[in-house]
DNA sequence: CCACCCCATAAGGATTACTTATCTTTCAAT
DNA sequence: ATTGAAAGATAAGTAATCCTTATGGGGTGG
């Protein structure tokens, strides 16, 4: 019932306002003059009225005056939306939401994001440290668009692609009798004090498990777990990663038999197409760390 | 280098989301399912994105979602530009501005007017009164839309369509020896005391035209003439409908010899198209007035 | 497993948009 | 006046677009 304007048709007849005739106008939108003649033409005779004078230098009519301003106005708004969503569309402007587990947060993560945002300073991040857990179930609900993370569980909802490993060894204080192996099989540990953190589920099903399934502490906190082992009250297993880098009160030791390892992959929702600058993200990180191990 | 969005296709986006699904939003447009999912998938195309994920329901991509509000902005402001622009149009909303001599702003245009509003309520009217030359040059000069006086001078901007005559009378005091009379010629008037205003050039060029040249008296304001002559003070010559109606001191002789009239029309700049509610105007002024003497 | 619903794809036709070529008007210069 | 240049209108042919009918394929629920 309503005619429906054309952005197309409104570009014309204000180019033709702003040059002055129609020929300069044709010129500047790279048509010729017939087509904005006859495009203009149509218009006028949809809402049944002039909006160019018949005879004469392309001037307004009252009716092309009224119509020009919101033209004009609308015209603009197409124009800053085309701008906002091509922008978006090309991964120039976005937010990418992360989230990780808390050892690539601080380990892998810092060096890689300064970077990213120096190649695409228009882009923003967020990055969340989460557990293994937690990090799959933000991904599946849509709150982040990518994870790093080892996978939780297999899940349908998820698509994970391998980056890296990395190796579980033991951790205690550099006084612990262990401290100057340079590796340790399972059996050095049986009657250790071994206290058990939310990276020791690695170890179930393997030889090791009924180390685990004997001990008696449980500690989540990384920091608390830390400062039990710098007490010396224990030791545990750590994934390579999570073992603070720069600790002088402990020391790592590679876990050779068993060997055990933690997969670190890109994880995303499978039913959901990633953000245009989640897409950026994605290829930048594969690139940069796929297949390293650190 | 930047795409341009079709508004139809915007709406299409929005009615699928909305309907929650192509083949309803195609019955909602009428249109038949492919020719959405066409149009969608060619905007995606050209944005370089998919809106809609793949497989599936008809579900929106995280980009789709960024784009969604800005799409029903865009087209709200699309249908709010429409409405306006063809109200405008077919003449159901506008503005008229309106220029006349008193007497037909005063005598003619109220009830005219008290009609007009009540068939277009939604067209508003300014109605100007001043002298018919400043009418003429308010028309020429756009001003206003529309003039109804006599011509001022013939003038190639102006476009004039005669509407009514106004006969030419003498107004004088009740108790004027003239006042019996039932008309007048110029020959009876020679020794009275003739009062000029701004419409005794109505008479130049006539037989009378010397009575008004030995006029020794000249008030424009009506007021002030009304008040010399109900002081008795001297005679005046005046179009019927510039004489006050209702006026208990003062009468109105017809002149016959000569028999001057004042030629009132309804005047139109020629080289400018109405404003569509101006045009209705027109048409309403031409069907009330034309012919009838008062 | 089958039927159904929904969307995607293909091919043909109708409409729309644009181009080249030509005509008309206007304004200006001589 | 006559002519020339410039601007817009018109006409016809062609390219692009939009939409239709017909059909294919992938899920979901009975």
């Amino acid at each position: 019932m309503l005619p429906e304007l054309k952005i197309q048709q409104l570009r014309y007849v204000i180019t033709v306002v702003d040059e002055g005739g129609f020929n300069a106008a044709a010129k500047r939108v790279h048509r010729t003059q017939p087509a904005l003649s006859m495009a203009v033409r149509e218009l006028e005779q949809r809402l049944g009225q002039d909006i160019f004078e018949r005879g004469g230098k392309s001037q307004l009519t009252p009716f092309g005056q009224f119509c020009l301003p919101r033209f004009r106005e609308l015209l603009g708004q197409h124009d800053r939306v085309v701008k906002d969503v091509v922008g978006q569309a090309d991964g120039r402007q976005g937010h990418v939401h992360i989230a990780t587990v808390p050892s690539v947060a601080s380990r892998i993560m810092p060096p890689l994001l300064a970077d990213f945002i120096e190649r695409f300073p228009d882009l923003t991040i967020s990055l969340h440290d989460e557990n293994a857990h937690y990090v799959c179930q933000m991904v599946a609900q849509g709150e982040v668009d990518l994870g790093i993370t080892s996978l939780w569980q297999s899940d349908d909802d998820l698509d994970y692609t391998h980056l890296f490993e990395d190796k579980v060894g033991v951790v205690c204080h550099r006084s612990h009798p262990l401290a100057s192996r340079s590796s340790i099989d399972w059996q050095s540990l049986q009657g250790e004090k071994l206290i058990r953190n939310g990276t020791s589920r690695l170890l179930m099903g393997t030889e090791a498990s009924e180390l685990v399934e004997n001990s008696a502490f449980y500690i989540s906190n990384m920091i608390s777990l830390i400062a039990m082992l710098e007490a010396g009250a224990g030791v545990t297993t750590l994934p390579q990663l999570a073992f603070p880098e720069h600790n002088a009160n402990l020391c790592f030791i590679p876990l050779q038999e068993p060997d055990v390892v933690r997969r670190i992959g890109l994880v995303k929702a499978s039913n959901r197409t990633l953000a245009p600058a989640a897409q950026i993200m994605e290829g930048f990180l594969l690139e940069r760390l796929k297949d390293e191990p650190e």
